[in-house]
RNA sequence: GCAGGGGUGGUCGAGUGGUUAAUGGCACCGGGCUGUAAACCCGGCGGGUUCACACCCUACGUAGGUUCGAAUCCUACCCCCUGCACCA
């Protein structure tokens, strides 16, 4: 690829690159020289869990690595044995050293869903962060002032708004800038909320000699409901680790609206593919909902196989198309006996009160063997060794057996 | 430390002595229509007993108190926010 192709394949679905410019310049310099740029991820260690909304960054990384370049993949330990003293940010917990550990471990076993290990180098900011001390610290501080900090949207505005800010939180971005400085990073990578986080990176590397990294940004992936950035705390994710047939039927309950938002940031179809898809929809050409299939199927198999993904399609259908009960339906076993209906529920676990089970049954969203059931005084008898088909709600099946 | 403001159900936010398990929005759950889309419609949304009418328990930061009766009044305590003061 010409540096120009390379850069329009960099391009695709971000938000901005600062400076486009001087990103050209590193590619070109690497190409000459043979040099693969370093390009930069910073990640807090709090939730390993990667969903769907952290692939669109590492996929970005990705491409990178597909021109030959290096990736450090960064695990902010430092940062986060502090967390937020505070305790006001639950999404800022003070890990241990062990949870650290196991957190990396954890992306570790992720990551490589998208990365190519042998281009990626996994660093801790504790390295030199470590190192740098109290003194170390404020002399780093000193190159920073406060009016350049305060640029940051969030602080000027809870600011403005008497909004409490505590001075631990101004700090952080510096550790981050630094990190960059450390790590002679060319290229950092970031969604949108990073913008801040980013620059500070360029200025302190500027102030450090170094020449200062470009800055890639990326959208923040909606969440599943369409609205909300995609985040665990928020369950509107899609994680990478689920089951094909739970990513399946996610990606097939997002809106149409939103299809066309994961064709772009979660696969790797052209912007052109993308809008011929769309234009064969709004035409009426093809059912939007099939178009929804075929990306489902491509996530799906980009983090299992192929192979299940099909089988996701198949199951997907059989449920939701034919009406059908589940081709597997996990099994529970209760004593052989009879049982008030909403006593059932509660006992399998597929209600968690009796006062839910009821609701459940008189609103109609309890079958058992096929049959809905919506009388709450109901019976059901079960013989030991008999097993019946107990399902909640359109999506929620138990096979029960009597023992 | 001083002054002011505030702590209500998953969340936001009403309620300032009594039909208040607590208005309303959001989220969520079930049903309907569909393409498990969106939009829309219906129902639900602390727990327990009951076929049911109904009854009971728990809940408005914590602990006491006043009252026939408190989320609402009083006292103490805890926590949060803002401002002031301090800034050698």
């Amino acid at each position: 690829m010409t540096i120009d192709e390379q850069l329009d394949f960099l391009r695709k679905g971000t938000v901005e690159i600062i400076r486009a410019e001087d990103l050209r310049v590193k590619l070109e310099r690497s190409a000459r020289t043979g040099k693969p740029l370093r390009v930069k991820l910073g990640t807090d260690p709090t939730a390993p869990d990667i969903h769907l909304g952290h692939t669109v960054v590492l996929r970005k990384l990705r491409a990178f690595q597909e021109l030959g370049h290096t990736v450090i993949f960064l695990i902010g330990d430092f940062t986060g044995l502090i967390g937020d003293p505070s305790g006001k940010s639950s999404t800022r917990p003070q890990l241990t050293r062990a949870e650290i550990d196991a957190n990396a471990e954890t992306y570790k076993q992720q990551i490589y869903k998208v990365l190519d290990p042998a281009k990626t180098e996994l660093r801790f900011n504790s390295e030199w962060m470590d190192k740098l001390g109290a003194e170390g610290f404020i002399r780093l501080a000193a190159h920073v002032t406060v009016k350049q900090i305060l640029e940051r949207d969030d602080f000027e505005q809870r600011l403005a708004e008497n909004r409490p800010l505590a001075l631990h939180e101004v700090l952080y971005p510096l550790v981050m800038a630094y990190d960059s400085v450390a790590l002679a990073a060319d290229v950092e990578l970031g969604g949108t909320d990073q913008k801040f986080n980013l620059l500070m990176g360029r200025n302190l590397q500027r102030e450090y000699g170094q020449e200062p990294q470009a800055v890639v940004i990326m959208p923040l992936l909606e969440g599943t409901d369409g609205v909300q950035k995609m985040s665990k705390s928020l369950g509107n994710y899609i994680g990478i680790n689920e089951p094909p047939n739970e990513i399946f039927g996610k990606v097939m309950s997002i809106s149409d609206e939103l299809m066309w938002r994961y064709y772009e940031l979660s696969t790797d179809l052209t912007s052109a593919e993308i809008a011929a898809l769309r234009a064969s929809a709004e035409s009426g050409a093809r059912n939007p909902r099939d178009i929804k299939v075929e990306l489902a199927k491509r996530i799906v198999a980009d983090f299992h196989t192929a192979t299940d993904a099909d089988a996701a399609e198949e199951e997907f259908n059989r449920i939701f198309k034919r009406k059908e009960a589940p081709d597997e339906v996990e099994e529970r076993t209760i004593a052989a006996s009879a049982y008030k209906l909403p006593r059932l529920l509660v006992d399998v676990n597929l209600a968690p009160s009796m006062a839910e089970a009821r609701r459940l049954i008189e609103q109609g969203g309890v079958r058992v063997d096929g049959e809905r059931r919506t009388r709450v005084d109901d019976e059901v008898a079960l013989q030991k060794d008999q097993t019946m088909l107990v399902q909640v709600g359109k999506r929620r099946f138990l096979r029960v057996r009597g023992v």
